[in-house]
DNA sequence: ATTAAATTTTAGACATGCCTAAAAATACTA
DNA sequence: TAGTATTTTTAGGCATGTCTAAAATTTAAT
């Protein structure tokens, strides 16, 4: 149907709309795909024919209804299959993104409905993203970044908003995963340092750099 | 490492191999591979400059060691992926074939290593066809085709020779599947079809043409 | 052994997706 | 607002993998 490029072109588009509600420009476009600006023109201008997407030149890009539904079931497949590697196959979570990069262009309708029910039709990846439903709906996260949430509120790690091995491993090693309880005993008001209690009744402490990138569900 | 294309062609020579003991034609490449003799001149040019392959001009095609070895991880990966559409999300072994030709070019000697320990190590696909180990090793098939059988030798269903989907689905449809028990209790001398009486007791009819495809382990 | 038929290779072209360098348009700044 | 800086597009080219048509080679047949 569309090929691997064209589907990672318009993924990237669509993750870039997410943030910036204007239309996207070439340049963050190759700058995310690590290509060259040049390259991107070249590609939206074909992407545009196949009214994946709208294009003015020198305006930017914006998806279609179209181009929006092939990007996001193309977040499901890679959501799916990242699913799939942590809880069936044991892989950790740093390890699954360049894996899933691949497994999210198998191209197979039926294949994606069968993983599904074989995962127990999850609501969310191993990072805490949501995962696109057959349909195409996909739910507007409820999580809050933790350094938002005031003391004493207990929490449930839910999510990570940095998906770098780096920062997975991180949070490995002082022992933060999804499903983990917790609460802010103590703030530091000079560096945004957090004393975080879990609910093994331990404390660590973490870097607001840590913070800013947990997200958190309230209970 | 290698391109999807390139894995293509090492397969399908390795697959020619198998039968012919000879170097393999340009032609036959081209058939097994749905192309024209003119694209497979310039990509056996191409694998033989990657040493994947001895190629003299007009004289065909031979692999090398270190091209039979892609081939054979292909054919391993493809055999896993089969394995886990059929046991795991509960696919037809007549539908797994073209998910499992995308499947094989996923990248990742990791993931096949955890397939492989998830799928408790098979030693056979879907259609009774050995998987090669991970040190590319692929053990000879010891399954002798029906219609070769004397009569009255059990026998267990264990293989197929034609892969078509419409032959697997007429022997869905008599009720055959790999593992099924039976021994011929009739061979007809006028067109080589069969009485085969299955562990069950009941007895079916088939034809050579469904004999001389069908793979059973004496017992 | 010569000719005819079949196979294989070469030559030249095309589509995809990428690049660099230069031109055009837009955005910023004094 | 003029002039500079940045962004974007165009122009031209390259690599991969495909094709058709024509030439070269091998095989088969008389």
């Amino acid at each position: 149907m569309y090929s691997f490029t064209e589907e990672n072109y318009l993924k990237a588009i669509y993750k870039l709309s997410e943030n910036n509600r204007q239309s996207i420009s070439t340049n963050a476009i190759a700058d995310l795909l690590q290509t060259k600006a040049a390259s991107v023109t070249d590609m939206i201008r074909k992407l545009a024919e196949k009214k994946l997407l709208k294009y003015e030149k020198y305006k930017g890009v914006e998806l279609t209804d179209k181009g929006k539904r092939v990007a996001v079931d193309t977040v499901r497949k890679h959501r799916l299959w990242e699913v799939f590697l942590c809880d069936k196959l044991k892989f950790g979570w740093d390890e699954v993104h360049d894996i899933a990069e691949q497994l999210e262009h198998i191209n197979s309708a039926l294949l994606i409905d069968k993983l599904d029910a074989f995962l127990g039709y999850p609501s969310h990846d191993p990072h805490g993203d949501p995962i696109p439903t057959k349909n195409g709906d996909i739910k507007k996260s409820e999580f809050v970044l933790l350094n938002t949430v005031k003391a004493l509120q207990p929490v449930i790690m839910s999510g990570v908003a940095d998906h770098s091995v780096l920062f997975l491993q991180h949070l490995d090693k002082i022992g933060l995963r999804l499903g983990t309880s917790c609460l802010i005993e103590e703030m530091n008001a000079y560096d945004g340092s957090l004393k975080l209690k879990l609910n093994s009744k331990q404390s660590i402490n973490i870097s607001k750099d840590v913070a800013k990138n947990i997200l958190v569900k309230p209970v």
